[in-house]
Order: structure tokens, then C-alpha cells, then sequence
DNA sequence: TATTATACTGTACATATATTCAGTATTTTT
DNA sequence: AAAAATACTGAATATATGTACAGTATAATA
């Protein structure tokens, strides 16, 4: 595989970002529009160098017959963003809060999710959860006892064993003989829960 | 989502499996081509069924303009085996032992792997590895000190922490007190080392 | 210094392709 | 019993699209 220049780099994530959008590629016309060309030979030219060097592959005569290849083919799931678990303030989307993104399938874990959680601190060691393990988080407030729950209590975000003890009682359970249980009481305190955990990632 | 007839089943399929092969989806010949059909128009009315119910989309008057409207989408990554870690016995890949396969991204976890185990026991609990995860492991012989490695004993098959004493001293360290330690010396015993751990996947 | 690769515009054209229209026949639904 | 959906063949056509040809210009390589 040899060096790609930038502009093929650019023709190259102009046909990926159409793949995913569309799901199929793009003509030659396609990816001059995208990319401010005049001419179709521009692409087409581009897409050539693109196959001698190996980048993709493309069917001679078909229409939109490119594909690319690429081993690591980060396409044909969805991007999933991993949010960092900030001491203070909610995990939210908001993109200041994006660490990166991790491409896999939708059903990847089985009720679906909607985001990957960042773990701080080893307060569910022993639930097999450590520092820097991703939670595949599911945004739901239907959670039931024994659940890995994330929840925010006034802007402190954390992740906890789930424990309705009475209608208004609510215990975070920790998973570490170090760390205490939090009791709420609903009444006096708000308790936001933000989702449930219902996998986990690890990438050593 | 209405209900889906066998032959639009066959023309969905057809679809799918000319998209993994090729990377782009395939014309009205093409499924004509692949099903057996004489006229375009059978492939036409099968796609605008297809549409009507939901199951893919048709970019009017773009070629090739079919997308698989499937959330659960199981392709454009790979399946990957998962192979229970069974007391005895290498954790090959012959066909007895998969349970079933799992699709996700061949660069899903950073440095690659080759197949998912599934973990027994407890006995590396401390290092946040439960009953039931999955570990993905890379099949390799090059292994460091304090990689956790897939080791075969005779036929005994363990998930430890390897730790290289001397030339010809292996301990194989558990984490979990409640585990010892495993001495090897490679002059009296053998020692095969299946690859090693590059990843956890757990699944609530 | 000559050559090759890169990076385009612009025109032209054969053909790949979607799509419509005209039929036929069977099955399912109303 | 009528209407609609399914499941095709076969022909025709407008257009979407790949691709070749003719230029221009700059940077990298031999």
C-alpha cells in the first residue's frame, strides 16, 4: 500500500462518507460535487491513482462500482461516541464531551444502546468494571433492582448498583468494599437516573 | 414492517450478499442475473415491494441506488467465532466448539484478533474478568510479561497473567486470591501459549 | 533535463441502467 | 365475485454514468 497524497485522501473519505450516508458509492459526478471538482475526469483520475495504489477496487463498465478496501472497515455499523465520565455535569452528547467515536453494529449488545461511558475510578471493581473500560450505555429510566445504573445527583455523575428500598429510598450500591453505599431520599434530593449499563468494552 | 414473501426474501438476500461480495448494491439485471429472472421488470416490482414494505430504499433514477434499510445489520463487518473455554481440550476453531459467532469490525479491538472465549470461573476477577465475558484474543506466540495469555497445560486450557521468571521458568499468575500461582518449568513441562487476551467484551 | 505523477477543466459519446408500458397468470384479500 | 397483490415475460426509451480524448499547469523523481 503506498502513499496516499491528500487529495486522494479526500476523494477517499468523500466515497466513505457517501457509503455510509447512502449506502452505496458515489458516481464520478457525485464526488465532484462533493468536492467542489469541475470535471468528472478529476474523479475519475483520482479514483484510478486510488486503485493502483490499492486503496479500493473498481468494477470496470459498472456504475458506482467502487469499493474500498479496507481491512479495517470501520463501515457498515454506526458510529457510537464515548463520552468521558466527568466528575461534574452530565454525560451529555454535546460534542465537547466526545472523545472519539467507535464504530460497531447497532445490536451489538442485545437491547441496543445509545453510547459508550468512560469509566473513572474503580468503584465497581469488583462488578468487573475498571478504570477506562467503555459501558455500552442504554439512555433509559426503566431500571430495576440489581441494574448498573447511571445516575447523576445534582451534577456528579456515577455509575452504581440500582436499589429501590421503599417507594421514596433509593440506595446506589458501589461494587468496592472501599466505597460506601449513597442513600437517597427522593423527597429532599434529586436523583437523575441517565441510562443502565448493558455491556462493557475493553480494549487493553 | 409488513410481512416479507419468499421470493422478495430471495431478491433481500440477493441483494445483501451481492453488496458483501462487491460493495455496491446490485442493478435490476444483476438480481435478474443472480435469481434467474428473464425481464428486468420482475426484479422492479420485487424492489418496489421491497420498498413499499419497508425493507430498503430506492434512490429514484440513481443506478445501483438500493440501500438495506436493516438496523440490525449484519454486514459490512465479520463474524467472529466464540468458543467456550472448556476444561479440556485446545479452544481450536473446529466447528464443535463455536457456539456461535459474533459480527463486529476486524479492527475492533486495536492490534486484531481472531476469535472470542468465552471466560469460566472467577479466577481472574480482579483484573475485571467475570463468568460468561468474552475475551477476544489474538492467536500469537509473542507474548510480554504481564499480558494476560491463553495457556495450554497438557490439556487444560487457563486465562492467567504471564510472567517469565528465567529462561526456563513460567508462572501463570491468577487474580484472584483465592487462586495460586502455576509454576512451569519448561524443561520438565509444556507450555503452549494460544494467544493472548486484546479485549473484553461483556454483554448484560 | 527529461520524465513521471499529481491535479485539474472541458467536451463528447457509447453503454449501463432505471423505468415505463403492454401483456399473462395465479393467489390473496375484500 | 371483484379488486388488489404477487409473479412473471418482453420491448422500448430517456438518462445516468463510465470513460476516452484534448488540453494546461505544477511538483516530484530519475
Amino acid at each position: 500500500m503506498k502513499e496516499i497524497t491528500s487529495q486522494q485522501q479526500r476523494v477517499l473519505d468523500c466515497i466513505q462518507i457517501y457509503l455510509k450516508k447512502t449506502g452505496f458509492p458515489p458516481t464520478r459526478a457525485d464526488i465532484c460535487k462533493e468536492l467542489g471538482f469541475k470535471s468528472p475526469n478529476s474523479a475519475e483520475t483520482h479514483l484510478r491513482a486510488l486503485e493502483k495504489k490499492g486503496f479500493i477496487s473498481i468494477e470496470s463498465g459498472a456504475s458506482r462500482g467502487i469499493s474500498v478496501n479496507n481491512q479495517s472497515n470501520s463501515f457498515g455499523g454506526d458510529e457510537y461516541p464515548v463520552i468521558g465520565l466527568v466528575a461534574a455535569g452530565s454525560p451529555t452528547l454535546a460534542e465537547e464531551n466526545i472523545e472519539r467515536t467507535i464504530n460497531c453494529p447497532k445490536s451489538f449488545f442485545e437491547s441496543g444502546f445509545d453510547y459508550f461511558l468512560k469509566v473513572r475510578g474503580l468503584s465497581m471493581k469488583d462488578a468487573g468494571i475498571m478504570e477506562d473500560d467503555l459501558i455500552a450505555v442504554k439512555k433509559t429510566t426503566d431500571v430495576k433492582n440489581g441494574d448498573i445504573v447511571i445516575a447523576r445527583l445534582d451534577d456528579e455523575v456515577t455509575v452504581k448498583f440500582f436499589n429501590r428500598k421503599s417507594s421514596n429510598i433509593v440506595e446506589l450500591e458501589p461494587a468496592n468494599e472501599d466505597f460506601e453505599n449513597i442513600v437517597i431520599n427522593l423527597e429532599s434530593e434529586q436523583l437523575h437516573i441517565e441510562g443502565k449499563s448493558v455491556g462493557l468494552l475493553r480494549r487493553n
